[in-house]
DNA sequence: AATAAGTTTGAGTGATCACTCAATAAGGAA
DNA sequence: TTCCTTATTGAGTGATCACTCAAACTTATT
């Protein structure tokens, strides 16, 4: 029988955080994960080390994936506040933004994780933290740009806006039509871009 | 060997509602059933048919059971808008309020339900559209009262509600400390009675 | 006490789980 | 070519999965 070419890790990775972000870790079988990587269980194991091992790998990418796309929306907005609009705008049209209309995988490995899996449930609770400081540091460059009123406090204003995106992307996943969402997602970005003093 | 007691129905769903919204479907084994039920896998089979049967007797209890805690609420405020607030404080001090330091079940639900467990995410879906449902004849009701702005939309409020009210008892889960989660519901709860016209 | 009707029991079912490893194949150095 | 190292293979591991059923037990009726 013929071999498989030698698995490319960033191609595996990313098939594997798809099937994960969309199943979840328990629904995820190894036979899922051979089909959705084309490779056989040796070799799954000889790169990844365990089920859990590549995990943890497709979280860290899906969260570093996510800060980048943030990072990036920063810097090519004219306004930190207006980046943070932009960036929640996004998530309301799955169909374009997205690779699919799930909910933030982070949150959903928060959600079905327990004591069990302390290592998993750790994990996406520090992404969420990271996330959360990313947040804070933009809406500070805004309080420094002058976009916010003043006392407003930044960590906040971070806070409910982190709630606010994973409630509409908790939508996105409900299965909301499309022109619900993409007005929910322009009222949420709207109601940020009102901070700004006139 | 001593027979155990004839199981008691309600008792054993309740058992089994709160090992289902801790674990979530997929990780919770017949096992773990058998020891929070305290009874045999025949014994199980013949009351609840099978492990997804059981689970939908136990969503279907967690809906009914929060409907009726709106409900209640309700009737024992005097306003439907202040009812709504005191309904969203009390997620805030998770210690008192609910039975656990757990998201909203039904949520949970459908975010680890894939087009495999269609029955599930369906159930799921439905509960949170019947809930939604619910708040919209709440805020309908406090516009007949005369406590929403003229051209409010009820059925946005709502909406936007039940996404304040998830994204709130997601944080609960992820674990914040009391003060912050108790701040969290207490300005929801205000932003909510700010509607009232002075 | 004897019988009938209805529950509970728990060892056992085949299937699937995450995971292993000896055998095999490919590429590089001589 | 021959040897050596590294990667891939896939049948097979014991454990656990959801689930079954004939036997044992309890209660109700006679």
């Amino acid at each position: 029988m013929k071999r498989a070419d030698p698995y490319n890790r960033d191609t595996a990775l990313d098939a594997a955080m798809t099937l994960f972000w969309r199943k979840g870790y328990h629904a995820t079988s190894l036979k899922d994960l051979e089909a959705a990587l084309d490779m056989k269980p040796g070799s799954i194991y000889a790169a990844f080390k365990s089920k859990q091992a590549l995990f943890l790998a497709t979280l860290e990418r899906y969260f570093l994936d996510n800060r980048q796309s943030l990072r990036t929306m920063v810097a090519e907005q004219g306004s930190p506040l207006a980046a943070l609009a932009e960036f929640m705008r996004k998530f309301g049209c799955p169909g374009e933004a997205g690779r699919s209309n799930q909910a933030c995988m982070v949150v959903k490995t928060m959600l079905d994780t327990t004591e069990a899996d302390r290592v998993i449930g750790d994990a996406a609770r520090d992404y969420l933290d990271q996330m959360g400081d990313e947040f804070t540091s933009v809406f500070r460059a805004a309080e420094r740009a002058g976009e916010l009123p003043p006392g407003a406090d930044p960590d906040y204003l971070a806070h409910r806006y982190q709630m606010n995106l994973t409630a509409l992307r908790i939508e996105v996943q409900r299965g909301r039509n499309q022109a619900h969402l993409a007005r929910l997602a322009e009222d949420l970005a709207r109601e940020l871009e009102a901070l700004r003093p006139a």
